[in-house]
DNA sequence: CAGAATAAGTTTCCCTTGTCAACATACTGT
DNA sequence: ACAGTATGTTGACAAGGGAAACTTATTCTG
């Protein structure tokens, strides 16, 4: 069954995905286009907004599919981690940088400027939200055991992820030479550990 | 004296900045187009070229003037606070922030993924390393008073940089409602005084 | 099972943009 | 004055996003 690919394609949303995935990772963002995303899965260039009400769409498609894939990642080294909230986090750290890190390009659509409004498309909320939770989860569980400092947790929870964010941010980015995925680790324990210490109750 | 703007403009290459940081402004980095520029400039779409290899060394040039700015807010601040570094440190963060929330998209544009190849616009290079050279200066001032704990400055200055970067980024990108200047500038002072915690000496 | 809807692709067009080449004009130094 | 050089202008091109009109498959009804 050599799918000669007749007039219909059977699955082309899907497939748009993986393709415009597959060109993110080649090109980087702003190579990804329409028209050659339809043109890698052999479909003209229009037929995309058969599933896809424009560019943005298909970009906030991707990107929720990479909410998915971290919170995968992150939620299996949480469920890995020992009972010890510090080893959680520094854990969940290290998954998401190198995450970060593995597929800088699918990181910055997924975190980058916002392509539209709250609510607009709601799975995707769901999928950024959920990747957050386990964050949020552990700092609550260090407060319950009386390891981390009082606070609305949601807020700590925002410094936290924000200093993981930050160092992905800044790794990817270039800013800075020490770029392998290793050295990345290395940093991304010494950020968790900062922050770990940071939020620690003294006593 | 009209300026009736003979066939020369005067200072082509100034104007364009200006008017690019303007448009930066009201229609964010993907609003920004030379075409666009030039016009507000009242020049044709090709004159840019004498003053700008492409778009992106136009784009590099509204960055540098944006990280130059930074750096003034920043040390102005650095500079106004007591000598205690705890208090460098929140008030550099906090004008980090306001910085970022004041004008994301040139915020973005500084920071976001790079254009150019390390070397290709040494001042542009420059400008980042002065912006963030305060934050190293604290961190290392901090430690020479016994305050802050042992490591390599650079690495502590990362992650310093990368939680407050981070704040800002998210902040910026509204995945987080309480986006108000003011709002923002609390969530600063936390993360800076979290960090703060984190990287101080244990007795 | 025959149509009629409807879904999914395709063709054509249009408009904007980045960029380049060829041409025009103002300035500068001699 | 005038050649040479900056600095602008015009015109052309290809690539992309997007819309409209047209074409095929699929599916749903009676």
């Amino acid at each position: 069954m050599q799918k000669k690919r007749a007039y219909h394609h059977g699955n082309l949303r899907p497939a748009l995905i993986a393709a415009a995935l597959e060109v993110l990772g080649e090109r980087g963002i702003a190579g990804v286009t329409l028209r050659e995303t339809a043109r890698r899965v052999g479909v003209t260039h229009a037929a995309p907004y058969r599933h896809f009400a424009d560019k943005a769409a298909l970009l906030v498609a991707v990107s929720e599919r990479g909410f998915n894939e971290l919170y995968e990642q992150v939620t299996a080294v949480y469920a890995a981690a020992g009972d010890n909230p510090r080893d959680k986090l520094t854990a969940m750290a290290r998954a998401y940088i190198r995450f970060a890190m593995e597929r800088p390009a699918l990181y910055r659509l997924m975190i980058g400027r916002r392509r539209f409004e709250p609510g607009e498309y709601p799975s995707h909320d769901e999928a950024t939200q959920k990747s957050l939770s386990a964050l949020v989860d552990t700092i609550r569980g260090g407060q319950e055991a009386g390891l981390i400092r009082e606070g609305d947790p949601d807020k700590l929870g925002l410094v936290a992820w924000a200093s993981t964010h930050g160092l992905a941010s800044i790794l990817i980015d270039g800013r800075v030479q020490r770029s392998a995925v290793e050295e990345a680790q290395e940093l991304a324990t010494l950020a968790a550990e900062t922050l770990w210490e940071g939020l620690a109750k003294r006593d």
